[in-house]
DNA sequence: CTATTCTACTTGTATTTACAAGTTAAATTT
DNA sequence: AAATTTAACTTGTAAATACAAGTAGAATAG
C-alpha cells in the first residue's frame, strides 16, 4: 500500500474527530465512540488515540469523563471572529496596585443575580469583594467578585493586598479555574463608576461579566469588571 | 516508602516546573531540562514526563521545538484577572450576516501599521479587506483584516460571504491560527464608525486590535474590530 | 420491592521499547 | 580556512502491555 501518509496518526484521527463534530455525526452532549473502538476502527492503538483526544479536549471539543466517556461539546464554531484563546497578562502584576474597597464579606447572594445558581450555592451565601486597581497611581479597573461560601476556612480574612486572588484560591484551596464564560460591552460611566475611575460620566467604559468555572463541581466565581481604557487597553496574549 | 502520592506523577512534575517558571529557577527564554534528564532526576518514564510537559504547553508555560527543547515562555501572570483562555464563539454564526465592503485586494501595507512586520511580509505585500456584520438586520461589528501575500493562489477571488475567513484559510491553504495578541478598548465611535454600526457619534464602541500567530512561521493576521454594544454582548466561553 | 454486590464497561496512569526527525556543534575532509 | 560530514544530542511518533479507578446496569440477596 503506497504510505501517501505524511502527516501523522493522532493527527488524522484528531482532523476526522474534529470533522465529524462540526458536521454534526455526533451531537451535542452525545459520547464518542471508546477509546478501545476508535483503536479497532482506525486500526491503531489506544495511547494515539488518547494522544488525539487530549488535542481535542485541549482544543473544547470533547470533555472527558472517567468511566463514562468522551462527551462532544459545543464546538468552538466561528473560531477566531471575535474569540480568544489562551491565557493572558492583563497588564502585568508589577506595575499594579490594588486597593480593597469592600473587604471579604459573607453575604447572602443578591436578588437579581444575572447568573443561575445551583442550590448549594445558593443556600451557601456568598462571599463578597471589592478591589480597585491602580497603574501608574490612576484607577484603571474596578471589579465586584461573588464567590459561593463553600468550604473556604479563613477565606474572608486573608488579605489580597498584593496577592492574586485567583493563587490564594488555587495555593490555599486547591482551587483551579478551568474555564468560563464572559460578556464584554463598551458602555458609558455611570456616576459611581465615573467617581471610582476617574472619568466623566459616559466616557466609554468596558464592562466585562464573567462566571468562571473551577475544578470543584458546582463551585463557580462570578465576576464584574469595569475598566477605564482612556490610557490602557486590555492586553492579552493567547 | 509511605506511598502517600495519591496525585498522579505526571502532575506531580506539572506542579514542581510550574512553581519553579513561576519563581523564576528558570529565565524566560532559556531551555528546561531535556526530558530524559528530567526522567533520570525524578526517576519516572519518558511518556510521563511528556504528559505534563504538554499540560504546560497547553497552560502556555513552555512551548517546545523538536531538536532543541522545551523553551520558557512569560508565564500568564495573573491568571483570570483580565484573562482569557479558550475559545469562544461569539455569538453563532447561524445569525450573522456578512457584507463584505472591501473584497481580498492586493495592496502594499499601509504606513503607520500599528504592529511590526518581518521583512517577507513587508516585501510580500498585503491583502486587504473589510467587512460589515450584521445580526437580525443591525449591523454589529466591523472589520478590516491585513493578511500577508505570500502563496495564497486565488485568495482574492475567493468568497467569504458566508464562511468563516479563518476556515477558509484552514481548508484551503492549512493555515492555523496558534495564537496571538490583542488589545482591546472602549472608545466613542467616530463618524464614520457611527455610520457603518448605526449608531451616534461619540456612542461607546468596543475596539479590538489583534495579531493572530499562525502554523506558518512569520505568517501573521492583522485585524481591527469596532463592534456595537448597543444591544448585543460578545460572548465566549473559554 | 429494595438494597447490595458484582460485572463489564469506560477512561486514567504508567512502564518499556523502538525508531524517526530536527538541531547543534564537533570532527573531518577538501 | 571553509565547507561538508558525522555524531550526539534534542523532541516526535507509535507500538504493546498492565493495572487502577470511576460508572452504570445487571444479577443477587435480603
Amino acid at each position: 500500500m503506497a504510505e501517501e501518509s505524511k502527516i501523522p496518526q493522532h493527527k488524522k484521527i484528531y482532523e476526522i474527530l474534529r470533522k465529524h463534530i462540526l458536521s454534526g455525526v455526533y451531537e451535542e452532549g452525545s459520547l464518542l465512540p471508546s477509546e478501545n473502538e476508535l483503536c479497532a476502527v482506525h486500526n491503531i492503538t489506544r495511547p494515539t488515540v488518547r494522544h488525539a483526544l487530549e488535542a481535542l479536549v485541549a482544543d473544547g471539543f470533547i470533555s472527558k469523563k472517567q468511566g463514562k466517556g468522551s462527551i462532544v461539546r459545543k464546538p468552538p464554531q466561528d473560531i477566531g471572529i471575535l474569540s480568544i484563546s489562551g491565557t493572558a497578562s492583563a497588564i502585568g502584576t508589577q506595575y499594579l496596585q490594588t486597593q480593597i474597597l469592600q473587604k471579604p464579606q459573607i453575604k447572602p447572594w443578591p436578588e437579581n443575580f444575572p447568573f443561575e445558581l445551583s442550590e448549594i450555592e445558593f443556600e451557601s451565601g456568598c462571599i463578597y469583594m471589592e478591589r480597585l486597581r491602580f497603574v501608574d497611581g490612576q484607577p484603571v479597573f474596578y471589579d465586584i467578585n461573588h464567590i459561593p461560601n463553600i468550604n473556604l476556612p479563613r477565606f474572608s480574612s486573608r488579605s489580597f493586598e498584593n496577592k492574586s486572588l485567583f493563587e490564594t484560591l488555587r495555593n490555599q484551596y486547591q482551587i483551579e479555574v478551568k474555564g468560563g464564560e464572559q460578556k464584554l460591552k463598551a458602555i458609558k460611566a455611570d456616576k459611581l463608576i465615573g467617581q471610582l475611575l476617574n472619568l466623566p460620566v459616559s466616557e466609554p467604559v468596558l464592562s466585562i461579566e464573567r462566571k468562571l468555572i473551577t475544578n470543584r463541581e458546582g463551585f463557580h466565581i462570578y465576576s464584574t469588571i469595569w475598566f477605564n481604557s482612556a490610557k490602557h487597553s486590555i492586553f492579552g496574549t493567547f
